[in-house]
DNA sequence: GTCTATACTCTGATAGAC
DNA sequence: GTCTATCAGAGTATAGAC
């Protein structure tokens, strides 16, 4: 079901994928259930297993797309920019990923708990190489002292760590700081102040 | 099997929290199973349901233990200390747990991840109070001009993501250093820069 | 293309012998 | 205290009518 030919096809293909998102996020894979991901998409399972041929096929689709996405905002850092001002911005995207995207994030967070069983070949694969092209740009850029000199790859970790928080701990987030609190917006000033600071050269 | 009374339950008991919380860390509470569970702790199914009623009740006596020994950093922040080096030993410790204890971090990232559906009153509770206790202090602190003036919870937030991190995700982590690294040893560099730098008043 | 019916396996839990 | 046997239900997947 890779190329959806009619219209209720490509509707209904969406529709799993889209409830397959909700509910293999919330699981994972070994606690999702087929039955419950035919129900949320208003199919039978039969039906659903008549557009993907198991249930590890609708989790490989999720996954497959994933990846791409979720790499987009760090691929977009641009070597030629002004340093300080595009791993800002790559924060920021970052962060409206976490926002816009949280089930997505919850699928990723949940695949590499697991021990990443199914994307293992693409983190040591694509993902490593984007990372390790993108450490030697802000390496470049601590030797020409526009930006601390950090470690470069936990300098990303760091990035990932503190906007995925925010969607995979949304739970803790909200129940910590309690009603009348946008998560998010708040988030988005702290991490700017946050990074703002380290990643100024001067000053130890 | 709240008290164990002879050394073979002792041990027993033991055994199979051990291998649960391998198993539940791993796969979450609905992937993981008993025969898995029973397995790992070199125990028959039957004879493991003799010890703890169900399923839920060896995953309710993990999660019992685990809030207690997760927030005994936190709580040992002193009002009376030194600011900067009370909220550095608070990372350090925090992250000592992730590098000790990653298979407990699993457990509860994969507890909030599925919304906290057996933590939410831990969470909206114990937590929350803790965290607003010390967030005071922490207010009090940038009041004095002790440290910078950040949003305290957000700032405890930061301390959560980035040593969890190093836990949750450490697949990803390894695979992305490559060989030849070690993580924490690493991370505890970092973050001790990190923090030094956000944390001085001096400076926007 | 979609549904009903169903095969077959796994999972949590119990009964009862030893 | 521990084991074998077993149950009822849920789980993935398939066959075949329409």
């Amino acid at each position: 079901m890779t190329k959806p030919r009619t219209r209720i096809q490509a509707r209904n293909s969406k529709a799993i994928l889209e409830a397959a998102l909700d509910v293999f996020s919330q699981h994972g894979f070994r606690g999702a259930t087929l039955d419950q991901i035919a129900e949320v998409a208003g199919l039978s399972k039969p039906n659903l297993l008549y557009y993907f041929p198991s249930k590890e096929a609708v989790h490989t689709a999720l996954l497959s797309q994933l990846l791409r996405t979720w790499l987009d905002p760090l691929r977009a850092m641009n070597p030629d920019g002004e340093p300080v001002a595009e791993i800002m911005a790559y924060v920021r995207r970052k962060l409206e990923l976490s926002r816009d995207f949280p089930r997505e994030s919850r699928l990723f967070a949940n695949e590499i708990l697991q021990g990443a069983p199914r994307m293992r070949a693409a983190i040591e694969g694509d993902l490593k190489t984007l990372v390790d092209e993108k450490a030697a740009v802000l390496s470049a850029w601590m030797d020409q002292g526009k930006i601390a000199r950090l470690p470069p790859v936990h300098l990303i970790f760091s990035i990932w760590a503190l906007t995925q928080h925010y969607a995979d701990f949304d739970v803790q987030v909200r129940a910590v700081l309690g009603p009348g609190h946008d998560p998010f917006t708040e988030a988005g000033d702290f991490l700017e102040t946050l990074f703002a600071k380290l990643l100024s050269p001067y000053l130890s």
